[in-house]
DNA sequence: TGTACATCAGTGAACGCGCGTTCACTGATGTAC
DNA sequence: TGTACATCAGTGAACGCGCGTTCACTGATGTAC
């Protein structure tokens, strides 16, 4: 299995049809059933690879501002999420673009899909940590799983486990409307508007600097 | 046309493909012919009246807050887009999905996709008016079509029209994770989340109540 | 070292399916005299 | 009022296409003796 993940990863296959991948890898088609049982297990894979590679991107931009302050981090990392995107259309729109009907992605993609909700979420969580942490209420236990996200991205006061979930949904919408074209008419600089969103963003956070 | 166009909205076809539209009609495929003369002409009559009725279903609830407090409006409005999206995720997805390859909307489309952001808007800048309102920046005007923008809102300083369609991609980021299942494992309850997220978006805008 | 055989990556033709589109047609309804 | 004809909504068979999947195959590489 190595070596058919390998294979598609090396060879930056994104397309949603097994036959387009072939065609991209200049294959015949059913050479894909030598590495993949079946259509939904390719498309899996290519979904894996897909925020791995987001991921990687994302985390990579982190550890150059490691040692940048929280809201140069913060607005930094964002940046990173949208240019991945803006360069990987197709990928982003295979990870956040309307499911495919039918596909039920398997409990094994969840690792790869928190990859970059998690660099976001370190980052507010040590730009509270900096203060005081109160624990969160039991209004806010009831609406989100507070410890399934602060295991992943380390102490969080309730509201801002829910300010973190929503900036990051936010960030999503942001490039979403940028790449799907609903900002057309109004967004004339996509990349100012997207750090002045990010800004303001950060205020919201009280982000130094 | 009015007919044409009057056959599918009555009947509420919500599919992406002219065959299956015909299935839900209840007609050959090649009866879809006397009304649009090819596919994309369809999707395009598909794609209006998902705005427009997305429009009307906003209007309405927007309609039925008209005595309340700006931050009411503003949630009740967010809200009214939440319930018409979780009940039509079809046409959802239609409008704000990844977008049909090859297809390109054509501009009588834009009034309807508008409506929407329109009633948002409108609260937020009546919200402004009973402050003062600070003429948007260079800077502002230069990432922001203001005037084609506040032309439908009505005036907003700049940063608010920022913020306004920082907002306005937000709402719908919350609405597709939730409905494209990216909330899953870390968001409990929805309802009571989008409430909270919004609540947080009236703070920032500093509505009352 | 050479021969015999097994392994295995990849081929190419074929399948049934749903798609958009065309086309000759049917049959009900409306209009003219 | 009845007959003749035009209009027009809808049918059904057929087309070429891309899809996922199957299957018998080819031919290069590895292993055994």
């Amino acid at each position: 299995m190595s070596t058919a993940q390998a294979l598609v990863a090396r060879n930056g296959a994104s397309a949603l049809s097994l036959r387009e991948v072939a065609r991209e890898l200049n294959m015949a088609s059913s050479a894909i059933y030598r590495y993949f049982a079946t259509r939904d297990e390719l498309l899996t894979t290519l979904i894996v690879n897909a925020y791995n590679d987001m991921g990687a991107a994302v985390e990579k931009a982190d550890a150059k501002l490691s040692t940048a302050g929280h809201r140069e981090r913060f607005v930094g990392v964002a940046r990173a999420v949208r240019r991945w995107a803006l360069r990987h259309p197709h990928d982003y729109a295979l990870i956040f673009g309307t499911p495919v009907s039918g596909y039920v992605a398997p409990a094994g993609t969840i690792v790869a899909a928190t990859r970059v909700s998690a660099v976001l979420g370190r980052i507010l969580s040590q730009a509270e940590a900096d203060t005081t942490t109160a624990s969160p209420s039991a209004a806010e236990r009831a609406m989100v799983d507070v410890d399934a996200v602060t295991a992943v991205t380390g102490p969080l006061s309730g509201p801002r486990v829910i300010d973190a979930l929503s900036a990051w949904s936010a960030i999503y919408g942001l490039i979403s409307f940028e790449l799907f074209g609903h900002f057309v008419g109004s967004v004339k600089k996509n990349d100012t508007f997207f750090d002045a969103a990010l800004h303001s963003w950060a205020d919201r956070f009280g982000l130094p600097n």
